[in-house]
DNA sequence: TCTTCGCAAGTTGTATACAATATCACCACA
DNA sequence: TGTGGTGATATTGTATACAACTTGCGAAGA
């Protein structure tokens, strides 16, 4: 993902952040030919993010057919953070045997970084530090499969993940979760590590119920 | 990726097939005209099938650079059983839970045809009845993500498996482990039969140690 | 001799033209 | 009235032409 051209990744981001928006109802059918005079580009590099999208689930590709967009119901974004608590959960549990002390330093850092950016009141800088954070976790885990798999999870729930919920009240107990999770892996308790997260993740997909309503509402939506 | 085009799978399941056999080495460049004039078609087709293979983790696309193969090494094809025993060890844990009636009978009948295919000798239909089976439990997990990631793991490590390891000694081994599955979801035994499934994986993964082996030897093959 | 700049060749990225396939309206016919 | 077939139209799939970029060689200069 990160290695595509850039054209077809921002028309891909662009059309995630429509269907995340809900701009497109489930089923419904993207022209090639519409959106590549959208974009203002020629139908290769769009097919090209079509493909992109496919791969992350939000279109399907049938063949001769064209693309269809997959708008995830409630029951299916449920689902995601289903599989992503778990997999963060396993992460650290891994993370907590194997962890080197260069990366508890980093961890330690990242922590201290959303400190500083929650009382700085810098969303942008918060969510670049807790990326760092989890992303450390995933990379300590020992097992790079497990970790390329649960950032490609991280990406496909990106688009759904509101960037301004709730600044003062969740963030900080966000990273006072944050903390006992560190002060697990410190102890070397493991399963408490892997409880800790699985619940920080999925009080987290709590948070989206307001949105998940919204998305739910709107038009064409069918499951 | 059954949603792909024809030409595109094609194209994508013979360079599968060639990484898997050693033909390339690892870091080795594609070159898309090579191998458009190799395959008798035109650039368009074929980069679609890189970026298939790229989903796959099969290949690396550098923008501008090219394709560059990711031969997986002995520790990245254990990482990726490991990752799909907790997976399947995941499914057959919900499944034991959720499963229906009419789930329970495709188990049944999966099993059954895993058992005439091996008494008639044929791997073709055993391999078929076993997807089946397995296909079901991830199914009967309730989490279509969960499946679908699964599922998607499979395809990941398919060009890997060996379709002929030695159809006596192991295949019967394995349809004991089924049954015993089986049983333990119908006696509702979540964590034997996640722990059983683990173990399932897990050793067919040791029936590949021989052709890791002979992998890691090829030339070019760096980590 | 080593470094740096610039050009040329080759490769990738994109646009466009053409081929193949699906869609849909219309008509013949029971 | 309903059903099945047929052709026009539109859309997707593929080939090709062109643009942009990378790379590697070689010359100029320190």
């Amino acid at each position: 993902m990160t290695n595509t051209s850039k054209t077809a990744t921002l028309i891909c981001t662009e059309i995630e952040r429509r269907i995340a928006a809900g701009a497109y109802s489930d089923g419904e059918k993207l022209s090639e030919q519409g959106l590549a005079a959208e974009f203002a580009v020629s139908r290769t590099p769009l097919r090209e993010a079509l493909q992109i999208l496919q791969g992350l689930g939000h279109v399907e590709l049938i063949p001769n057919r064209g693309a269809f967009v997959r708008r995830p119901s409630i029951t299916r974004l449920v689902e995601m953070f289903e599989v992503m608590a778990e997999m963060e959960a396993w992460c650290v549990r891994l993370a907590t045997a194997r962890i080197t002390p260069a990366q508890r330093l980093y961890l330690r850092q990242a922590a201290t970084d959303c400190d500083k950016a929650l009382a700085a009141n810098n969303p942008e800088a918060y969510f670049e530090a807790n990326g760092r954070l989890h992303g450390t976790i995933y990379e300590a885990s020992g097992n790079s499969v497990l970790m390329e798999e649960t950032q490609r999870m991280v990406r496909r729930l990106r688009p759904f993940r509101r960037s301004q919920l709730n600044l003062t009240g969740r963030l900080e107990a966000s990273m006072r979760e944050h903390d006992e999770i560190l002060n697990a892996i410190e102890e070397n308790e493991p399963e408490r590590a892997a409880a800790l997260m699985r619940a920080h993740i999925n009080i987290l997909s709590q948070s989206y119920d307001q949105y998940l309503a919204q998305i739910e509402g709107l038009p064409g939506h069918t499951h």
